[in-house]
DNA sequence: TACGGCGTTGCAAATATTGCAACATGATCG
DNA sequence: CGATCATGTTGCAATATTTGCAACGCCGTA
């Protein structure tokens, strides 16, 4: 592991959140302030970071030109967004597609519902393990050894009295998920949104990916979205298909 | 310049290319596979590359997060400001900047010409769909989809004998807007005003925003406005090289 | 004009990076 | 089925690279 990359990326994240100056990219990172500006120098002339019209470093536009490439390189998105995008359009609500990636699920497509509300997911985000619909459909279909390192990486934070704070609450979840084939959250993360996700297999027949529907509780709660859970299996099939799924039953 | 930085970067940009083995990066980089095992690491720990399925290492998804980021954050108009200043200075004819948000095109920046005539266009305001000459160039390089949204929200309402009021009849425009590589607007919302708009591309080389030089046809008619176009694309290939765009610099 | 904050550069010290060589793993082929 | 090759991984010593320092230049302000 490099040291100086890992400071380089660190810095990246820092700069992301608002620009900075040199000074506080250098007390953020604990170097001084010529190791700051050394390093800030090689991701500018890369553009990673750029200056902004207050001399402040702000994110480059070279991430902007990665992220669309790396964007463009996911290849499962491309084959589901036609049929997430109807889905978006069809109940108007807010429809995800995960990926697990190595060990964590990841967001890698995102179609706004109408009235589309602020959540905190967003393209190439980590899910969150112990409380997305994603994650949850996704991990209750892995292999317990692939479920075990999925699960070590889950933080149990609570953030409504719904939430599970422990690996057996999740646990019990994962195989009602299995057991009657989708996830659901009902207000596990934003108390007022819940949602209901289901799995997605590939070509060998493995559950990589998951769709989940997402709305305000008080607009469609979790009893008017299983009655249109047909729709999204169905979807979810297509998908499925896509990715060269030849099997009917999992 | 921090070498071992430079060399992470550049091996995030052989990646992009294509997923690569650890050995096609350690020769890429000039480095030892040990060395170069330990920069992947380190970039796949904050998810700047990940292995894919084979085990070659692709863009990880943290560049998406962050592109996206990124986008979010550029300010247009305060990096295209001191260019239209200095435009609208030296001809003396109001410039705008107009900006793709969502469906319609908005006017995000404006600097009047001298003896400045009053004229619709306020910053914040939407510009006419088949009038505007910045909303006409933006549509243009739009993909189909895109387009179809923006003029289904176009009204065609009549403002003088040269308004589009047809789909059909701006569509032409449109196409030869595209084909010449800038929009005109002659006397299309009021009689007595021209202007000349071009393109302005981002980092993805996508069109978002676009600019237009206006004026009295009194003043400066259609004719007279051509006169200066390389100096109109000039500003504009500015704008679009300060937003990322490596359209014609390699 | 003096002052304080901020960014920049040359240089020597020291630390982090590097290459090596040995080991581990897994696929391919006779 | 065993051997061989390609590929990825780890411990360690050498050294190239990074680092902090101190001094300097620049600019806006008091």
């Amino acid at each position: 592991m490099s040291q100086t990359v890992a400071r380089a990326i660190d810095i990246i994240g820092f700069v992301s959140q608002q620009p900075r100056s040199l000074n506080e990219v250098a007390e953020r990172a604990g170097v001084h302030k010529s190791t700051a500006l050394r390093l800030l120098q090689t991701l500018e002339e890369a553009g990673f970071v750029r200056k902004d019209a207050r001399g402040h470093y702000a994110m480059g536009f070279q991430l902007i030109a990665y992220g669309q490439l790396a964007l463009d390189q996911v290849e499962a998105r491309s084959l589901a967004h036609p049929v997430l995008q109807e889905l978006a359009e069809r109940h108007g609500h807010t429809v995800h597609l995960g990926e697990l990636v190595g060990d964590r699920i990841v967001y890698v497509d995102k179609i706004d519902g109408r009235g589309s509300v602020a959540m905190g997911s967003r393209i190439g985000l980590q899910a969150q393990t112990h409380t997305a619909g994603v994650a949850k459909v996704i991990t209750a279909y892995q292999d317990p050894a692939t479920q075990e390192r999925i699960l070590g990486k889950a933080t149990f934070e609570r953030y409504t009295d719904t939430t599970h704070t422990s690996r057996a609450s999740l646990d019990q979840d994962l195989r009602q998920t299995r057991a009657r084939g989708w996830a659901e959250d009902d207000g596990e993360h934003e108390g007022y949104i819940n949602c209901i996700a289901l799995p997605v297999f590939d070509a060998r027949g493995k559950v990589t990916h998951g769709i989940s529907v997402t709305a305000l509780s008080a607009v469609a709660p979790l009893t008017e979205l299983r009655a249109h859970l047909d729709e999204f299996r169905k979807a979810a099939q297509q998908i499925s298909a896509k990715l060269g799924w030849k099997g009917n039953t999992p």
